[in-house]
DNA sequence: TTGAAAGCGCTAACAA
DNA sequence: TTGTTAGCGCTTTCAA
């Protein structure tokens, strides 16, 4: 295994332990260059390797983030991840994966393993928006929640707003016109959940349209729950328009409706939250709110970095970006049958 | 931040820093009843959490498994490591993801930092299919690749036959009775597309079809790269089916052609590798070869647990998930026009 | 059943 | 500029 050690250097170079260290970390001591090149022939003949676990002990630093989300297959969240990533490596470190499987008691031990591990710092996305802030303000490490949670508790928090994104998206339907505008949404119990839905609900009042609550369909953030929510609403009388709060439930949704014969925009006109790159290839491109991913993770490494132990809370300006699904543009469905 | 030691519980507890260790290890020495409660309560009572790293260097295993990957973004990835996840913490250890953003040098970085990080085992894809096997193996540290590799380099390797799959995605396509069928692949120097492509000619060949070196059209594994060999594809005669190398090289294809008016499969019949569960909810649902991803998952952190140093490879069958795209169902599309 | 103490491999303060 | 050495917090052997 890993058995050259600091050591085995030093004696092959003819030099203390302390000068190969300075030579490795080019500091904090300067080495006389004749010394520093020994040295570096002598790692290069011994084949070794800085043992990563012993540096984190001496420095007090893992040189690792902890990421926590509810499901990395969920691909808002991978593109999400993947930027973090990006970042945390500019900035010298990796990540600790904690994917909670959408499970809250797993959440709860991820939290404590990756707390454990002394990790420099932590970005959190809870399963329900109820995170385990105690613990980790206990340990006094740096943390960034990547999502809306309740004002009483004192947290870092990059997000966009996203009631108003609700709001805005809502409006763009109103915009076009159309006067029934349903809503699928995550679970009622979730603060995302309320705070779209009460964008949503907003832009109605606002502009005098009729807000029938059975035209809120709550379900799971999944394509699934979007294709089950979509099939109780086709059991009722059908909206000219809908908001769908995630991607996943709008392509869910979309299923539900071919299987029925019926497509988006001319049956339904869709719009969603955190579209991807998916949402623009989709055939309809999917109108959506786009959370500038990239931004937001180069602002979460550099809060960590930055730590200062106050409650920051980043809000980023969101975009809606137009496709097909809303009725903007001309969809490719729309062309075939001219 | 992280005050308490084990020295501090000793002391509460009146006892050794052995006997905490003891407890808190449930071994390897027995502790009497009496003397553990004592220590529990210390524990409590000065809210003692055990250090993570000055236990991973004392025990020599960091309970971390290295994940790399070309691009978590990709959701056939990024439902691997989803499912990787869930198996590596059920063995009480998490992932460090390592994201190499398809680019070979940053896979180098990687393989380089998280061996240093003394992980107790690497799940590793290659950018290029190229990867970094010598430093992994002087290093001692187990490794499965989740990709098939040349097979002069002697390592564990999960993977399902991915010719054979392709020979039997083309299969499928011809005996629909279609006798022209294109290929849209990967960069053609890395091994998967060649195993790909040479299931698709062997398919053909074996059914007497024509095989025009043309309807090789060779992108990246993205939307995009389908995207624009879909177009290149327009430009010239259109085939009648198309085997696509992987999920998102199908959307952007699916996408291309629908901005000419033309879909699946009405104008073009369409099978696809790797689909995920967005395979299943697309409009139209797409006919795909599926690996067993959970079973792999699970296989893999199996074989890192139970390494033995020798070079096993362990092929998994695939499932051909018949959906709408190769025009075996009707599809909602056509059901809408009927 | 428990205590003392020798590492694990490195960082960095202190001395020279 | 370089060498010596005391930790970092824990595991585990060796003694008691």
């Amino acid at each position: 295994m890993q058995r050259v050690t600091r050591a085995e250097v030093a004696k092959e170079a003819g030099t203390s332990v302390a000068v190969v260290s300075y030579v490795i970390n080019n500091g904090p001591r300067p080495v006389a260059q004749a010394t520093r090149e020994r040295v570096l022939a002598a790692i290069k003949k011994t084949g070794y390797r800085p043992n990563g676990i012993a540096r984190a002990l001496a420095s007090g630093t893992t040189r690792t983030y902890g990421l926590i989300v509810p499901n990395i297959a969920n691909p808002f969240i991978s593109s999400m991840a993947h930027a973090l990533q990006q970042e945390a490596f500019a900035d010298g470190r990796v990540l600790l994966l904690g994917d909670s499987g959408d499970d809250r008691a797993r959440e709860l031990e991820l939290v404590n393993n990756l707390l454990h591990r002394q990790v420099d710092g932590l970005i959190y996305t809870s399963v329900d928006r109820h995170p385990y802030i105690e613990l980790i303000q206990a340990s006094g490490t740096p943390c960034v929640m990547l999502d809306r949670v309740a004002p009483e508790l004192n947290v870092c928090a990059i997000q966009v707003n996203e009631q108003h994104a609700a709001y805005q998206a809502t409006r763009h339907l109103i915009e076009h016109g159309y006067r029934e505008i349903a809503i699928i949404c995550g679970p009622l119990e979730m603060l995302n959940t309320q705070d779209r839905i009460s964008g949503w609900k907003q832009a109605l009042e606002e502009a005098g349209l009729p807000l029938h609550p059975e035209w809120i369909f709550s379900t799971d953030y999944t394509r699934h729950g979007g294709y089950q929510a979509a099939q109780r609403m086709l059991g009722g009388g059908l909206p000219r328009a809908l908001f769908a709060t995630n991607e996943q439930q709008a392509f869910g949704c979309l299923r539900a409706l071919a299987e029925q014969g019926l497509s988006a925009p001319a049956d339904l006109a869709l719009v969603c939250f955190n579209g991807t790159l998916e949402s623009s290839f989709n055939v309809p491109s999917l109108t959506t709110v786009r959370q500038p991913v990239t931004k937001m993770a180069k602002k979460a490494i550099e809060m960590l970095k930055r730590w200062d132990g106050e409650p920051h809370n980043c809000e980023f300006a969101f975009e809606l970006e137009i496709g097909e699904s809303c009725g903007c543009h001309p969809s490719p469905h729309a062309r075939m049958s001219k």
